[in-house]
DNA sequence: AATGAATGAGTCTTCATTCAT
DNA sequence: AATGAATGAAGACTCATTCAT
């Protein structure tokens, strides 16, 4: 847990907490490690000391003095990727006016992040096999976030609202889109040649016409 | 590894391998167990000790004592749950005679194995998960087995050959199909409300559709 | 332990105890394993499992039926050895008249046994070891048996006594000469070239006029 | 393994290995702990639990941390003894010029060693046992190191060069001599009265001139 | 007389966490 | 602020021994 003697002077009360310009940094540079570890070794083998072995001036010591426990880096680790992602993907959405284009957007957006960082999207899909085993305590809120579809439901309801999209749950649409994103980025994480532009072309249409004519 | 001890005397040359009766029962005792501690605690709990307080009459060592190890009774658990779910789709497979009317059937099918047995459906996504792991040794064979869309994607291109399916990268398309069917089955899963009936019709739709108009 | 309802019908009151014909043979056999497991597989290898897979016929259980216990079994074993290689050397001491002779027999007359019996001698050197180590519980008797030199010492006073041998402290050269014996067994057990007879003579030669110029 | 928390930022590139200061002691106090465990209750019973017993202040999970296994510590166990005979031999022999001088010194001074740390001797002879087996992983290195007569037959073999020894196998003798000096070390430590000093000299003598006068 | 099955104490090892410095 | 060292609970696995049949 995390040691008293860490105090913050410097504060920053973003959504981070509340901490000196150097604890802040630490923290970077062992999220980054982490992050590295997940995706070369895998969630079982990402351990205090490989991480610390990753980010070459640290020690095991310092993890947990920085970090109030596994939990709580790891949930830092998928909040890091997660809003890189975001970011991506934020601007893009905001350029197109039709839900058919968002949905577009949202595939060919997460893909693209996908292909541009492998790495962060390898440790993001260690971190969601580690948030869904419900024996990794402390991860709850991290698998919620994780695995969050509400934004994709809630396009695909709103498409459905302005009658691009045929009347579905909406909700259970979000989970099975969610989930063919995964399993083609699971494909393409695993070296296979994947046309990605081309998939993504393709879910769109399905996932768009899927309703359409019910 | 396992015990030296143990040795058939009744053979049974089965797919099982060659173990006496009183064995043969108590692998599946322990199977079972393990299946539902997977189901139930998570991959990461999963271990020889909770297994065993959940068989409730044996001691870890017990479980070293009938298998050479953990893989080995992962790599049963997972082939155990599998040809349950094949047993139950084969009939019905040849029942039909479109692939189109094939690839509902494999939806509907999945769907519903994981409604009649969630418990081992839980479990073999457990292993799934543990499995992608590069950390996991031993569960490379398992990973192969589980993770392996062949089936599915030789459905497709069977189908697209057949001229019902438009022309479409089909191992790519198997990879989002199976991942939507997981995506689907995580939410039904997590006690969510599904019609599965009709989201497994929806999904026929949009996959068997999703390349025709192009 | 030894289980109660193991009890002899037909009496052997040998050296060997009380045993049935049966149990007499069951015994050898399970000896013959168990000297056979210690030559190919070594001391720590020698497990009560390793045993009864190399005695086809037979459970671990029976071992444990048949013997008091680990303890017993190897001593057994290692007087089974001794008797056998005793049975070589008695008739030949007698053929000769000096001790110098008698010396040479018995260096020869080792010699010979371990390239007949190698596999018992490996096994012997086995339980040599494992008798050293004051680890083993109840073998404490087997480690005096096996590396008493009585009869050696006893041979060399002889041997002072007649004149033939210088005055030496006869026990401490009966340990050396031992000690020399089982050097050179152990170079030829590790299965390299080495002229045994000629090596006969030569500590024949060495030890019998080492102390006979002084 | 050894844990990869444990890293040297202060080198120290000497055999043995890269350690700090803290690390080298605390690996010397393990070892001195092993040394007189293998002493004092043999082989078999050199558990990790046992030394750490012996050495008061540490977990077994210690040991394990400073040591990548069993087999690392065993071997710097048998380096660190080897070594101390080695320092008290070598100066020994370079005062003395002719090969049976050297022979009498070599046999003298492990006779001395024995006399002086009779348990770092036990120590190594319960490692001899231990290596001789070939049930014991890793310590094949050891057991080269430890059985190696090289040494002694390279001396023999100088000395029948320069003719003051009879022209025998060197090698097969340096076994035999080998063998006789642990047979009568084995004695000695077996808390038997033994004169070393006389047993040296005739031992010297017995083999310089065991092939002299063939 | 024999066995297959079960046991449980004990083995080495791993790892997040703590703590003195 | 940081670290190296230490800890100890928990992990899988082994094996001589016991016991019902």
């Amino acid at each position: 847990m995390r040691s008293d003697n860490r105090r913050a002077t410097t504060t920053d009360a973003g959504p981070t907490g509340t901490f000196t310009f150097t604890q802040r940094a630490r923290r970077a540079q062992i999220v980054q490690a982490a992050i590295e570890t997940l995706a070369e070794s895998g969630y079982t083998r990402t351990t205090f000391s490989r991480i610390s072995r990753q980010a070459r001036l640290c020690s095991t010591g310092m993890i947990s003095y920085h970090f109030a426990g596994k939990p709580e880096l790891i949930t830092e680790v998928a909040h890091t990727i997660m809003s890189q992602a975001e970011t991506m993907l934020e601007p893009r959405l905001r350029e197109v006016d039709t839900y058919r284009g968002k949905l577009g957007v949202f595939i060919g957006s997460t893909f693209e992040f996908a292909s541009t960082y492998p790495t962060h999207t390898l440790a993001l899909a260690e971190i969601v096999a580690m948030a869904r085993d419900r024996g990794s305590t402390g991860l709850e809120r991290v698998e919620q976030d994780i695995l969050c579809v509400e934004r994709l439901a809630a396009l695909l309801e709103h498409g459905v609202r302005a009658g691009e999209f045929g009347a579905v749950d909406c909700r259970t649409m979000a989970f099975a889109l969610r989930g063919a994103i995964d399993g083609v980025l699971c494909q393409y994480l695993r070296n296979e040649a994947v046309d990605l532009d081309r998939c993504a072309q393709e879910l769109t249409r399905a996932f768009g016409l899927c309703a359409q004519a019910a």
